[in-house]
DNA sequence: CTGTTAGCGCGTTCAT
DNA sequence: ATGAACGCGCTAACAG
């Protein structure tokens, strides 16, 4: 900044004047400065700047994992919200690894962020993670825990929609598939499937699974198979897109069963891949993008409404997206 | 610091130094110092640190595009090779926009982070960015420009493979699907294409798309249908996995024909949907997460081998991946 | 409207 | 092995 005040022929404080409050400046000063930057490539020193001011003009973001859309989306959604208020949004990929979750938690705490997004393990003990934030606003997302704002999707509902949804096209062998239980979102999706199982006073068959991944689709698409065709499972409400995705296509390629004529099959995620294969999974659809700026809408009112701030959870609502795996003509197309 | 240096009964220097230099300081000083930092819940401001110390142990990434998982895929190799180089990645959205790119661009500047990598946007006037870059190493991903080091998948290589399968399959009567040849790759893919077709002294017709989007490959797949059966092209090369699957879909599901009986497909990328549909992909395989590590990789070597660094290209090899869509029982089924 | 100057929190050199 | 003091680049009084 010497270098520019001096080929300007100004004063540093003019310098950062022009930088930062240019009514203060008069039009040509403020044009010879812009000149003496542009010819000297300044660029300003944030990590200065930073120090000065105490704070960051950026929001951390820490997601547990980048290869799943689901968290893209909510990455999304996040900075639209973040970039309305004049924040940047860096995104940091924990990749299912605990270690690095606290390793990016810490680095933007030492680098003192406005604020942090975080879209935690789901087996993350949390206190791990609480010892790293100190005290710097951390809003969760996807996940709920006291002491802390939060937005979830409500999992409950999403497993009531499709299952409810399959019961109104006749089914009544219902099947739920996904597994472990231990995941807080399988669980809760099944306790609403079960639910609408309930109001329709039919039985729902839990069919376990070790992962949420394809090759456990495949399996459980066998096990189906094999049942006898009168007591065959109709109505199959799966725990995730990957799942239901493998499931639709052994039934059919491989088992020679037609879906959604013999078996109907839903997903939960509407994943990206999701509507894009020969069989179009219907779907319960999380509300991403949504959840992203509900999340850093939480985080910029801590930020402005501190220290009278109270913690809450967002709920947000997740969508039915009807297309083909359970319906022949479905009414909404994606 | 200074609240932890009196707590701990030491100087700040002997504090700096139990965390920066443990071997200069006593044992049961540094354990005195720890503790009081445990206590104070003392984090360290890295503002400060990166003034003082004049660079920041971080690499920036901005991405074109996260929502596409070529990308993520670049992400997570760059990550593996910064880790191992004790160096922190922060990932930037711009989200196929170029304001967002500069602007991250700029950010990651003025924060004086050790490198940037940047997967552009295809589009992107290099002048616009390279003017933002202000003498910091940046190593490109996926566009090849002179002045930087860059990494590039060899695109003339994936259309040759997809093309060469096809005919190796015995297909006669091709086409090449995509557009528009203003985008670098997508001409690039024709052009290997087009290579393998003289090769096998065989007629390749270019059907052109508007984009490289679902709708376009299910306006193709129509187009296709319509055509009478015996003069129909049987191997089709597309320049994406969005496209091929779109139009694979309707080529079976809505106009009845086969895949791969009457018309064998190839898709381009390797995303992840393109193995989880009811007729797998064929596919040429980016060599995404090789890509991002030897961007990194030539991030390192900039860092370190200056200032008798040369530029230089890398250009890595796609592979390809014989699903169902090109071969009714493949030998490498995924 | 512009210039002078005191720190922001830390790392490090030089004494001790 | 430890402590005192300076400066990294910038911002924001304050003085002119």
């Amino acid at each position: 900044m010497n270098d520019v005040a001096r080929r300007a022929g100004v004063s540093v404080a003019t310098v950062s004047n022009t930088l930062n409050r240019p009514q203060l400046v008069t039009e040509s000063t403020r044009l010879r400065v812009q000149e003496a930057i542009g010819e000297l490539g300044f660029v300003r020193n944030s990590t200065a700047r930073s120090l000065k001011l105490g704070v960051v003009n950026t929001v951390g973001l820490v997601l547990v994992d980048l290869g799943n859309s689901f968290f893209v989306d909510i990455a999304r959604g996040a900075e639209g919200t973040t970039q309305e208020h004049g924040l940047s949004l860096m995104i940091a990929n924990a990749d299912v690894d605990l270690q690095r979750q606290d390793h990016y938690l810490n680095l933007f705490n030492e680098a003192r962020v406005s604020g942090i997004l975080l879209a935690p393990l789901d087996a993350s003990l949390e206190h791990v993670s609480s010892a790293r934030t100190a005290g710097r606003p951390v809003v969760l997302v996807n996940y709920a825990a006291r002491g802390y704002c939060g937005v979830v999707a409500d999992d409950e509902l999403g497993g009531h929609l499709a299952a409810r949804h399959l019961i109104e096209q006749g089914r009544t062998r219902l099947a739920f598939v996904g597994g472990p239980l231990t995941l807080g979102a399988v669980e809760a999706r099944m306790r609403g499937a079960q639910r609408a199982a309930d109001e329709a006073g039919l039985a729902l068959v839990h069919l376990p699974t070790q992962s949420l991944n394809a090759s456990e689709g495949r399996r459980i698409a066998a096990q189906i198979a094999r049942m006898p065709a009168r007591r065959r499972f109709d109505g199959v409400v799966t725990a995730a897109d990957t799942l239901a995705m493998a499931c639709v296509q052994d039934l059919t390629a491989v088992h020679g069963l037609t879906v959604p004529g013999e078996v109907a099959v839903t997903g939960y995620d509407d994943n990206h891949f999701a509507s894009d294969g020969p069989i179009p999974l219907s779907t319960v659809r999380q509300p991403g993008p949504a959840m992203g700026a509900a999340a850093a809408g939480l985080l910029l009112a801590e930020l402005t409404g501190r220290p009278q701030h109270r913690h809450r959870t967002l709920t947000l609502k997740p969508s039915l997206v009807v297309r083909n795996s359970s319906v022949d003509t479905p009414h909404q197309p994606s």
